[in-house]
DNA sequence: GCCGTTTTCGGCCCGACTGTTTTCAGTCG
């Protein structure tokens, strides 16, 4: 049975109901396919590794059919269901529903009736004005076609926006719309707020109408324009959309947990609240044995009323948080405030832009009570490499600034390369005078699976290795993670006693959620890392807290919420004595 | 296709918007 990862598995799974639904099959077992997908997509365990073990149907949404078709394509390398709806309707023809506007049942209609099967003979049909005759269309929708096709709508989906641009917008929004009215509720709702990795759009929530009109006049909308009495839209000068809801203050929890989302938290949220007879709307919560709906000024009350405990916004993606908000079993998150210290942090040194006594103050000024400085290592390219001997005079240089600074411990360490065989690039005997060691991959991304994956299994073994940095290397939204069996990684971590970043850089937050919870349950010890590079980006924190927030981990599952003696002292280091 | 304080069949979240429609289907979030 061959080893595909959870996403190969889901994205099988996803194209199969796309399938489904270009085939005209009921919606709901199209919806099974794609609910199964994204279960899959979010395990924290590898499915494949479920399917030998047989026990595939104890994932929620995967029963014997779905079990079976996952069977086939671990073992055959296809579903054969898959195989011949292909036959059936080229790829051109999903395509086209990924237009805006055109969806399975008109690009259904497209193909039986014009024999269009690509964007390109979509576009010729529209030219010839052969679309607007068809039923369910006219010349309104030939031309939106037109233009939708022009966007280049069906080659590219549209871009996502990192966290920390979406975030920066948004906030400056929200900030001059509390200058207009210092007394309403502002809220930001939508993925912003959940602090996913990238977000599409902003969606902002307030309780007084007044500010719709004053969207437009904002320093940071282009244009924006009144969608109704509670709506307004606009587009920032970046390109983003926003979407500002006005609500009266009694309905602004409703509004605002329907906003939050996502949908997928939602739907099974309003599934389970129907079977106790109630219906959850963003107008309210009706009662069918009353027929009263009520209004939930908090969210705290709809979930409440649904008979949940209050469930923190970064937990709402469907992953459980439900079950474990009714059963009372949802975890204490970690907060910013929890961390104690930051193990990943570079200097002038190498490619950094402060300096030691710089980077401290800073860390300081935040809170820590230690910090490692990590500059890279020997082999390290771009000109800023550090070799042996500077490296020596750097620990010189540290260990001279932690004894004139007070308030704040700092560690002398590096962030050294692993080298394609698994090594690190100093020597054993020059590591052994550091406090600190961490390890990351910079060059040779191109390996395959198993090579990648044997390579920084090595590393974990190393003694004087203390943790794995950005273990995926992806850059969100820019550089896909690099060919690695995580699940490998995480149990030779867990072994070893080698602990696994999560890399704070908002490009990076790498640990991603998944990788990280998986990484707790395996009991592999997790850092929550700045990797600054400059004194403003210790503040970056903040996205990594947020993405072990998303990971359910509390402050217990993170190492650095230790104080450095006592992380010191369970390190692997300590325990092999070295 | 899945699932069970409606248990092995009959349901399956809610509402807005759009365009093509005389009451609604399709799409979207």
């Amino acid at each position: 049975m061959s080893d595909l990862a959870n996403a190969a598995i889901a994205d099988a799974l996803d194209e199969l109901g796309d399938l489904y639904e270009l085939d005209g099959a009921v919606i709901h077992r199209v919806l099974a396919y794609h609910k199964a997908a994204k279960t899959i997509r979010d395990a924290p365990v590898s499915v494949a590794a479920l399917a030998r073990a047989g026990t595939l149907t104890t994932l929620p949404g995967i029963g014997a059919t779905l079990a079976a078709k996952i069977h086939d394509l671990l073992e055959r390398g296809e579903i054969p269901a898959a195989t011949k709806l292909r036959e059936r309707y080229p790829t051109g023809l999903l395509a086209i529903t990924a237009l805006p506007g055109l969806g399975p049942k008109r690009a259904r209609r497209l193909f039986d009736e014009l024999g269009v099967d690509s964007p390109a003979a979509l576009r010729a049909a529209a030219d010839a004005q052969q679309i607007r005759s068809l039923k369910g269309f006219g010349a309104k929708g030939e031309a939106a076609i037109l233009v939708a096709l022009a966007a280049g709508g069906a080659e590219r989906p549209r871009r996502r926006v990192v966290l920390d641009r979406a975030l920066g917008a948004a906030e400056r929004i929200v900030a001059a719309l509390r200058e207009i009215e210092p007394q309403a509720q502002i809220e930001l709702a939508g993925s912003v707020r959940r602090r996913a990795d990238s977000v599409k759009d902003l969606d902002i929530v307030v309780d007084n109408a007044t500010l719709l009109d004053a969207l437009g006049g904002l320093e940071s909308i282009e244009t924006a324009s009144k969608a109704s009495a509670s709506a307004a839209r606009g587009r920032t000068h970046t390109g983003m959309t926003v979407e500002l809801r006005a609500v009266t203050p009694d309905q602004f929890g409703n509004l605002l947990q329907h906003l939050t989302g996502s949908n997928a938290h939602n739907a099974a949220l309003r599934e389970r609240a129907v079977r106790t007879g109630l219906h959850l709307s963003e107008y309210g919560v009706l009662d069918d044995a009353t027929g009263v709906t009520h209004h939930c000024a908090s969210e705290a009350e709809v979930y409440a009323l649904a008979g949940l405990a209050y469930i923190p916004a970064e937990l709402r993606e469907n992953r459980g948080e439900l079950e474990a908000a009714a059963a009372g079993t949802l975890p204490k998150l970690i907060e910013l405030s929890d961390l104690r210290g930051d193990l990943h942090a570079h200097t002038t040194a190498s490619d950094g832009h402060g300096s030691i006594e710089e980077m401290a103050l800073a860390a300081r000024a935040q809170g820590l009570d230690y910090l490692a400085i990590t500059d890279h290592s020997a082999t390290h390219g771009f000109g800023d490499d550090v070799s042996p001997d500077q490296l020596r005079r750097q620990i010189e240089l540290v260990h001279e600034a932690d004894a004139r600074i007070g308030g704040i411990r700092l560690l002398a360490g590096s962030e050294v390369n692993i080298l394609p065989d698994g090594s690190p690039d100093y020597e054993d005997s020059l590591l052994a005078e550091l406090d600190w060691v961490i390890a990351s991959v910079h060059t040779s991304f191109g390996l395959g699976r198993e090579e990648m994956t044997e390579r920084m299994c090595r590393a974990t073994s190393h003694p004087l290795i203390d943790a794995i940095g950005h273990p995926t290397g992806r850059l969100i939204e820019r550089r896909l993670p690099y060919e690695l069996d995580m699940d490998a990684l995480i149990a030779a971590c867990a072994a070893t006693g080698t602990m696994l970043e999560i890399n704070s850089n908002p490009d990076r937050r790498d640990l991603n959620e998944i990788h990280a919870r998986a990484a707790a349950a395996a009991g592999a010890g997790i850092l929550v890392n700045s990797d600054a590079h400059s004194t403003e980006r210790l503040l970056g924190l903040r996205y990594g807290v947020w993405t072990a927030r998303r990971a359910w981990l509390t402050a217990a599952d993170v190492a650095n919420t230790l104080p450095w003696t006592a992380l010191a002292a369970q390190s692997k280091r300590a325990r092999s004595g070295t």
